[in-house]
DNA sequence: TCATAGTTGATAGTATTACTATCACTTATG
DNA sequence: CATAAGTGATAGTAATACTATCAACTATGA
């Protein structure tokens, strides 16, 4: 990916935190910091009395960002999907033949976060592993109230959308769109999380081609008119 | 589905409890007032304080049964899995013709399960309930050390293993039999989720047919040789 | 029929976690 | 220079996950 942006700016929806983290160096840190303890001990033994002892702070800090672990993860899974959103529509960006946009799409899909070293408070490739490793979309649903749950899945669904977008682009009489777009996301993750930790349940590896083909196949199949 | 079998056993690994539950009334018991608690509360809400209440019983006595939460997690998950395998070795059997094998199989994942009146200790159209709505699977492969995985993942294997046979007598060269077969349980799984809780995010609405219809769609075309 | 092992329930206690309240200190701003 | 906003330290509460101990009951088999 290109590094030539001067500044990416990702805007995390209001909601998803006190006050935001971006504001401040505490803040940042806070994020920074979040993501390296999740990355190394996991979801489960990440407590925000850790997090305040990392930063060198109290947990009293801690809570005037975020209301809880739960917001606090939302914050970052909106993170990530925003980011990919990004990769996909940055990727995709002056192409205009639908088959090769789809690709591009699928290719964003299928390869791992890099960091984008811009934002030095949060470490992209971390918190990708995170969300392969730690079912982190799951977590966040599993935790959020039914009015909430549209506020985080603002960043998801604008990917979806996206996705569904470039779907009806190759073939504008399929139906379900949104639905298609969704597995296929949900596979790229699920793969990546398999190829990873249980490779055993499937026969594909770690090498980002071999999932693409796998999307590729299943998109542009799905899509042939009969 | 027929209910003809005197008893349906379902065998549970027995790295997934101290105790096998089944051997006694409490056990049982406590296998019955989980699904009930956790449809009703939530997997956040659920405690063994809080179950031990319901049984009219003590802490003390589910700790003898199951090591922890995750552990009876985990024995939940296993018992969906191989009920749902049971399902579709059910609905698959004495079915020659690759193409319908298949059809009947992705019918067996795209309708919820039923309870089997047959095992009064367990609901399984609770237990459907609870695995699509908690992001069950994510929670407890969350929780899992990496040993202890594959005694759980047996049972979601074996599923995984069946309709990927199934898939190569459909198209004997198609390359990724395992990932293509993950990803339709995947599928299945989270559509029934999205209808549920995000519907804005699906096109599929909640009924089974529309969901086996995209199934069948991927599963066929992917399968279709050049 | 009696001894014994296995199962359960009651009580109690510990360590950790999530979260709140209060107050004093520091820094930026106008 | 005054004020407000942000931060850190201390303390405390309620809930949770889990362990230990002991007494009571029950099924068994010698």
């Amino acid at each position: 990916m290109q590094k030539l942006l001067g500044q990416i700016v990702i805007k995390i929806d209001t909601r998803l935190s006190v006050k935001d983290p971006l504001t401040s160096s505490v803040g940042q840190e806070i994020i920074r910091h979040s993501v390296s303890i999740i990355a190394t001990e996991g979801l489960e033994q990440f407590t925000f009395k850790k997090l305040a002892t990392a930063l060198g702070s109290t947990e009293t800090t801690v809570y005037r960002y975020f209301q809880n672990k739960q917001q606090l993860m939302m914050y970052l899974a909106s993170w990530y999907w925003s980011v990919m959103e990004w990769k996909m529509a940055f990727s995709t960006a002056n192409v205009e033949v639908p088959q090769i946009r789809l690709d591009k799409a699928l290719q964003a899909l299928s390869s791992p976060l890099e960091d984008l070293k811009q934002t030095e408070y949060l470490n992209e490739a971390k918190l990708h592993d995170i969300v392969i490793s730690e079912s982190f979309k799951a977590f966040v649903v599993k935790h959020l109230a039914k009015k909430e749950r549209l506020g985080y899945f603002m960043a998801y669904a604008q990917l979806c959308e996206r996705l569904a977008g470039i779907i009806l682009l190759n073939n504008k009489n399929y139906k379900t769109p949104k639905a298609l777009a969704a597995t296929l996301i949900e596979t790229s993750q699920y793969q990546m999380f398999l190829s990873k930790h249980l490779p055993e349940i499937t026969d594909l590896g770690a090498e980002p081609d071999a999932l693409h083909k796998l999307l590729h196949q299943i998109a542009f199949k799905a899509l042939e008119e009969k």
